[in-house]
DNA sequence: AGTACTTTGTGCTATTTAACACAAAGTATA
DNA sequence: TATACTTTGTGTTAAATAGCACAAAGTACT
């Protein structure tokens, strides 16, 4: 028995961050106005796809005319809850974990990586960037101090399941994982994997058949 | 008017790598059989859908016992083509170019990273891992002297469409895509993207309210 | 051999997702 | 003001995807 009259599916909020890059890429364009036209024929999709998938959160268009980028971009934004930071915490310190923290992307995008766990003893104490390597037992008081609300899990695929537990355990609602396993979560736990190797070997079925 | 009797949907096609990953642990576990159910219960999905997945490439199992691990294991194989060694080359050696070489999860999986190149030119001649890096204007011989099948993407937004054209028109047919764009390619060649801050950006929806 | 159980492969149904197509409402131009 | 466009939002239809449920075929145990 949910609020909302409609529940949004899920493959729409999906696709809702692709429209706030194209809308900024937009705003650096100095567009103003924009058609689902237009926007579809930038993202490789119909322009009847985005209207609907914009109806499911309001009424943002102008007929004969389309929609005004700042505001939809706004709009969008606020949906989507990108209008603040999120903190985020780093499990793995390895070539991975590493070249996650150096990562300029996610500091551009609001996302803010604030703190460096490893369950290796030996990492624990390095400096990493800013920061120094914690033991998994200062998780729990960390996650409170400094109000992180996403795990990133960059540990080999066998301690991954166990990470995601502690952090779960932790109070951490939203999990973006690098290990290559399917995670096992309550359903209240939103996870995101980041698998390409996966990618490479879906792809490779259509590669097949060229040489 | 295919030779195929029934399409295989694209979606079962991204599922495979999943069947092979788990069978592959199962594997290590010395696990001779399997069924649907145990399968499924690893993979957080329906037993059903994973008889009808496999359903669509024959008829692997057993009834009253399941599927023989080693068996399915090496026919899912054999159909995503990773009955053999794939080479890829890698465009952009920035940071992120510098993970990718460095990530071993590649090769493990036969994948390999057999050239760098970048536009860059205060970059070529560079040396990285074990690659001098190349100029563009080298892709096209070098691609077809190391039999080179995919293309990996790690330059910026900016530059990403020219680079996948580049590879494209040097008849690269995959291409992994690690730029924040949405890539506008032929309907005959295969894009996985990368992009970790659009996960992020849609997890947050679901965030949005705790805290 | 017989009974109870397990599990596959698949026809069928239900659900989800995408696309069509059009009235309504706006713009542009004369 | 009138006419020809453009574009949204959405009811409706179509297509894709997932899941049910069961006959058929096997296993296990007595």
């Amino acid at each position: 028995m949910s609020m909302d009259s409609v529940e949004v599916p899920e493959v729409v909020v999906l696709r809702l961050p692709l429209y706030v890059r194209a809308l900024s890429q937009l705003v650096s364009e100095s567009i103003d106005v924009v058609s689902s036209q237009q926007l579809g024929s930038l993202l490789q999709m119909t322009p009847a796809q985005i209207r609907k998938d914009l109806s499911y959160f309001g009424r943002f268009g102008k007929q004969g005319r389309g929609y005004d980028v700042r505001f939809l971009l706004h709009e969008l934004q606020e949906i989507l809850g990108l209008d603040r930071e999120w903190r985020a915490c780093l499990v793995g310190v390895g070539r991975l974990g590493r070249a996650i923290i150096n990562y300029p992307g996610f500091y551009r995008e609001n996302f803010r990586i604030v703190a460096a766990f490893d369950g290796d003893l030996a990492q624990v104490g390095n400096t990493i960037g800013e920061f120094n390597v914690q033991p998994m037992a200062e998780l729990s008081d960390t996650v409170i101090e400094k109000k992180i609300s996403i795990g990133i899990v960059a540990v080999p695929a066998q301690q991954a399941q166990n990470v995601i537990d502690v952090l779960i355990s932790n109070d951490i609602k939203g999990i973006l994982n690098y290990a290559p396993v399917a995670a096992k979560v309550p359903m209240n736990i939103v996870v995101r994997n980041i698998d390409p190797v996966l990618s490479l070997q879906s792809m490779t079925f259509y590669l097949r058949d060229f040489e």
